[in-house]
DNA sequence: ACCTGAACACCGTTCAAGT
DNA sequence: ACCTGAACACCGTTCAAGT
């Protein structure tokens, strides 16, 4: 009964397009899909994905660890329920009709996602992720976008890809220079390690780490200088792909 | 005496670069900072992140779990230091003069770091990594491929981060889709995703799935395809930039 | 069929003890 | 100062029991 052939989808799909019946029989349930990833989601966004405990989702709910177990076959079901869910991305309003505008405004509401959910950096991808509501929302408003465009649905899909993976590194860097401004190597620190990040051993970054042109001096400006770099990436990749656009539009 | 003034280096940077001198009394060491390291990148690469357990790190040893902190100060501090081990890393090469070659060879050797230690993709991201020792050697080879490129400092490092980020997220797909191979959705499982992922609520991305050009069917070639998007995502970040460099020649 | 309490196996880490 | 055994707090998950 819990395996319905070998063509069935996996439950989490299920789960997430609300395909999944509850049971006819027994007993009122107590709660929902819903309300335990919404409870997850919530406890992801105040204290990080390392609170998620099933102890700690199931007590914000006032039940016991183990009932969640009714609802979840394992955490890591929860965690991709957490996800894929549409509760999680914000409404993504209509986008602009030139493509380059648009793509823009697609690759910064996938930054602005990751920027209200960072956790969602951290959950382990599956394959099935692609699968899930939030995704496949989000894959279509992007196809969407590059109708105009004369790529192959292939190329389509490479750059939706390009455009998500660039948009979370970026977030998840952004991170990681908040934490790296508390670092604040003192000038003995930069002396050891000049001492090791000799101009003999690595000659173009030594310059660039003394000057301060690199991590372990992001005092001012790091936030600002995040912003350049993703509009710079984004404007290379978005050259590239008029470029592409343009020469098969003279040559077809 | 563990903490000397705000200006030190962190523990682990001190560690990485070889410049924590071990204590002078006391018995003979028993182990170091690199059979540890070494024997968990092992254990990693055979058995994935997930089994570097300090328990079994130490056993593959001959030692006790409890004398890894001896050397070690936590488990994260462990995993910084398999990321930034140089014994990670393959030994790279002169790269062309040409940057578009160079850089191309540049983004195939990263790509070829994360095909030989996947686990490198799911170790915690930290704002120390960039300073590791392996971290440091790529970015320095990266930076010199792009001497000829009337780039900034700042430019040069949005490029070496978005080809780093791209190469790793591709990585991660070719992971994932093999083992979305293994899914292989039947029938059933595809005309039950077909009643919720409809043309109607997803015009661009319905076709596409009931055309198998979406995942949930790629089973034929998908290995191949990887090696194509690769290769497209790239081509696009380095024609856009060439048109960038090729403006500023013309105006310079 | 739901929810629960007890229990299990397994983590990372602390501590007091031996040498 | 090294290595160890015992112990602690905390996981995810299983199971038998109550309703």
């Amino acid at each position: 009964m819990t395996e319905r052939g070998e063509g069935a989808l996996p439950r989490v799909l299920e789960i997430a397009w609300g395909l999944h019946e509850p049971p006819q029989r027994g007993p009122a349930r107590g709660l929902d899909h819903e309300r335990i990833v919404r409870a997850a989601i919530e406890i992801a966004d105040r204290d990080g994905l390392g609170a998620v405990t099933m102890k700690r989702v199931a007590e914000s709910l006032g039940f016991t660890t183990m009932s969640l177990y009714r609802y979840v076959a394992t955490k890591d079901e929860l965690l991709l329920l957490m996800q894929g869910s549409e509760e999680a991305v914000p409404p993504l309003g209509p986008l602009d009709d030139d493509w380059r505008v648009g793509l823009r405004q697609w690759a910064d509401h996938v930054r602005a996602l990751y920027r209200l959910h960072p956790w969602l950096l951290e959950v382990p991808p599956s394959e099935i992720s692609v699968l899930m509501p939030a995704s496949v929302a989000l894959v279509d408003a992007g196809l969407g976008v590059m109708l105009p465009l004369r790529l192959t649905d292939q190329e389509r899909m490479a750059v939706i890809l390009s455009l998500t993976t660039y948009a979370s590194s970026y977030v998840a860097l952004e991170r990681d220079l908040a934490a790296a401004g508390q670092l604040e190597f003192g000038s003995d620190a930069m002396r050891r390690l000049g001492g090791v990040i000799t101009p003999e051993r690595f000659p173009h970054l030594a310059p660039l780490l003394a000057g301060g042109g690199y991590a372990g001096a992001p005092a001012e400006g790091a936030g600002g200088d995040v912003e350049v770099e993703f509009a710079f990436g984004l404007d290379r990749l978005l050259d590239g792909l008029e470029r592409l656009h343009d020469e098969r539009a003279g040559s077809g």
